[in-house]
DNA sequence: CTGTTAGCGCCTTCAT
DNA sequence: ATGAAGGCGCTAACAG
């Protein structure tokens, strides 16, 4: 089971083939100026007569750093996390450092876990979106630090970086409303989602701020599938716009309301949240509000270079999304009787 | 610049916090049956008291195996990369494996060297549809064994895992003359693809078959935009049909073909390949070859896993896409003249 | 400026 | 069944 892999010159190879001590290969090949050029020059060529490069193995055990951090996000398949894991990917790369993923498939107690785990090979660890409690979270970051979260509230012991839920709702809500919508049915996500909290109460502002606005939730999920299952309930209910969790749910909505013969935004306007790749060429296209998912991974690597590089942990970022208004929304039909 | 991380046990804490010599722990905590059950109890004792568990760094240095397979990728962006890295990652994940991921953003030269590094950090490189030229790929191979190549031809020096483009393809353009399609036009990708050149080959082939049938191509690219400016192009072509290099290029076509005012499929007929989780989505739902992503992501690991257990290397496996037709293809409108 | 020495944290013969 | 010692490959004090 120990991996055949070809065997490399060792610097200790190298000292011998330039004939100098290992001490001034390791000076040579580090870029150490105190090292008579001459021998600079015998040990590069015999590092490149050998294709010796020193082991990153024994380096991180030496140095008490890997040039690698971890992701643990809840989901490889939703188009967020991949664009965070995108951003995030890419920023870290310029900087020399390497991606450990790690994909919790949802299952709320392997986050721990995994965090743990990854972290033990890693500089550090970014949580994407943990699905934990927020005291479990809580409890579980200064053991990994450093580490930084994205899209949970503010943390005590992490940077944050997240996008405005609560404002992305309201935005969403205030466009509905505008279209004269005031029964409007609410497909919430995972039970104990942080950005679903920041949706409820969001909602719960605009209904304050309009009476004769009512807002009804009901439990949805967070994929394509939760979304279709819904589309009777959201019938049944009686609202003349739903808003999805997310894209996807809105998605699946869409298509399980199109094979029923309903017609989008006509007989009922639906609105996601994220604008994933696709959600301009479903048909109609969705209205949705934009989460710069790409640039929250960009800043979640920022984040965790200043906390590799001893700076200042930066304060919680929140991003706002942007209103995308789409085909899927329009002026609510009239209704019967609003009880 | 030296990680902060917490301070860990270590496990000569634990060997004196016990009692024993820290080869009793080291034995102890791996489970070799040599140990005394109580001392066995001791040791556990004292490594959960202190919260200990082996840094897999040093276990990596001394062990000369990393837990870890690095992925190499071209686009990040791609649902299929992203289909397939989720298989991947899930099935090494159940065999306690980690991923490291390098996303080379399409630079063809930054292949070499990204496998070439990240395989240093790992057991063992999955090459992900690689885009360097096929020399330069058999030259690269036996450096990185164990390796595995994924939607390439057969290798020399490692295992392939693919799907099938060129049955695929025929499938497609079957599907397209049956309806009555004599004149086609294909987008292709990626100049030096080799998914790319199983397209083409079986499309000469399917010219062959059926005197009478022109097949046109047109070079595109491999992503939504490319196909959206295509769409003049395609119409000046004549063709009736048009086969795209793979779904995001068909829904780029779709979409630009909808602003002009163009019907799907009473005017033209658009295919893609790959049946991307929203090309069931489109306006009208596209008419693809399903390629099983996540299957071949999952076989890619198998493949390893035999390679790193030191068992016969797998014979290459080509997997055969799935016809799926849905809406954008249809009869074959009337044309003029065919020449 | 260069070589020698001591670890980084762990596993594994080798003795006992 | 247990302990002592060597070494995985490298870097960094410490001499010289």
């Amino acid at each position: 089971m120990r991996a055949p892999g070809p065997k490399r010159a060792t610097i200790t190879q190298v000292a011998a083939h330039a004939g100098v001590s290992l001490s001034t290969v390791s000076r040579a090949m580090n870029g150490n100026p105190t090292v008579d050029p001459e021998l600079v020059e015998r040990v590069k060529a015999a590092a490149a007569e050998l294709g010796y490069s020193a082991s990153p193995l024994a380096r991180s055990l030496v140095l008490g750093r890997t040039q690698t951090i971890s992701v643990v996000i809840p989901d490889l398949a939703n188009p967020v996390f991949q664009a965070i894991l995108r951003g995030l990917s890419h920023a870290a790369a310029e900087d020399g450092y390497h991606v450990l993923i790690a994909d919790s498939a949802e299952q709320v107690h392997e986050e721990t876990v995994l965090a743990a785990t990854t972290r033990r090979r890693a500089d550090g660890v970014i949580l994407c979106a943990p699905r934990m409690p927020a005291d479990e979270l809580a409890a579980l970051l200064p053991s990994l630090a450093p580490a930084v979260v994205v899209n949970r509230p503010p943390q005590q012991h992490a940077p944050t970086i997240a996008a405005d839920y609560g404002a992305a709702t309201t935005a969403l809500v205030e466009h509905l409303h505008d279209l004269g919508h005031r029964r409007i049915l609410f497909l919430s996500g995972a039970p104990g989602s942080a950005s679903g909290s920041a949706r409820s109460a969001a909602l719960a502002e605009a209904c304050e701020r309009h009476p004769g606005l009512e807002i009804a939730e009901r439990a949805a999920s967070v994929d394509f599938d939760s979304g279709a299952a819904s589309a009777d309930a959201v019938l049944a209910s009686g609202a003349t716009a739903v808003l999805a969790f997310n894209d996807l749910v809105a998605m699946g909505l869409l298509s399980a309301l199109g094979t029923r013969g309903v017609r989008v935004p006509e007989d009922i306007s639906v609105a996601g949240f994220d604008d994933i790749p696709f959600a301009a060429f479903t048909s109609p296209p969705l209205t949705t509000a934009a989460v710069p998912a790409t640039e929250l991974g960009r800043l979640a690597w920022a984040a965790m270079g200043a906390l590799l590089r001893g700076d200042e942990p930066p304060p919680p970022v929140a991003l706002t999304p942007r209103l995308v208004v789409r085909a899927s929304t329009g002026p609510a039909r009239a209704t019967s009787s609003p009880g």
